[in-house]
DNA sequence: TCAGATAGGGATAAATTTATCCCATATTTG
DNA sequence: CAAATATGGGATAAATTTATCCCTATCTGA
């Protein structure tokens, strides 16, 4: 992985909470072996913007801080297959609250999300006439 | 600011929520602003931990995502203070949620997250003996 | 008059996270 | 036999985010 050079910081439950759940796919991994996809290729098709790699990685940091569970079955050609702990069952229903604020709020997201990426853009073109 | 090289996604309402609260401390910002600390310099003292010049630049961010409001006072020194959209304010009670999931299980993780940062600077030792 | 408060942002370095590429194993299917 | 499926991770490059340093401006109080 990689060292923190930079202390992390655990004094408010915010600070906890984005421990465990930053990382780009992290949210969606748990949100989807919820609804039954439990295996790394069913994610990976679920996800698939995503590469293996780094799903494999988050998945380790979610197995790491027990949200998820992971069992190996002796078989050939391999199969995994992941659940959620109890204690990452209780983080569904606020992942249930993000998306659905998301989904409420979309088309003025969009729009906010898409202005400030051509703001961007835009400054730094504005030497070009 | 810095113009992406990788597309954004913007397919679900989680995609859409994490565009707008990425941001190691955008969610404290809007909560303390919530709690009536709105000028920079009180927002800087909250957060301690952050440089003034990332407040700034996310504070411009959530500003342009239409979640806070900035008035600047035309008097000297300057005076700035900012407020919460009612957009902004629908955010409230998820972070309040976020946090106090955090909050509940702050044993818990607080044991988990060390665990595994020992872990990682463990694996970084193991060739020394 | 110098220190400190208030606010903002350019330039650049450092830290951190993601992406890419590649290799390994063994079975099943065409 | 070649190709696909399944899973995992090392090595390294690229992208993205944060941190640092520094400069600007004006007013107030010691």
């Amino acid at each position: 992985m990689y060292e923190r050079k930079i202390p992390v910081n655990l004094n408010c439950g915010l600070d906890l909470i984005g421990e465990v759940l930053y990382g780009k796919w992290k949210i969606r991994l748990l949100w989807f072996i919820n609804e039954g996809f439990q295996r790394p290729s069913e994610l990976q098709r679920k996800i698939p913007d995503a590469s293996r790699r780094i799903l494999n990685m988050q998945l380790n940091e979610l197995e790491a801080h027990e949200l998820i569970t992971k069992v190996i079955y002796p078989v050939l050609p391999p199969k995994v297959e992941y659940s959620l702990t109890e204690f990452g069952k209780t983080l569904i229903p606020i992942i249930g609250a993000l998306g659905k604020w998301g989904d409420d709020h979309e088309e003025h997201l969009k729009e906010v999300i898409t202005k400030r990426i051509n703001a961007i853009s835009a400054g730094k073109n504005s030497t070009i006439h």
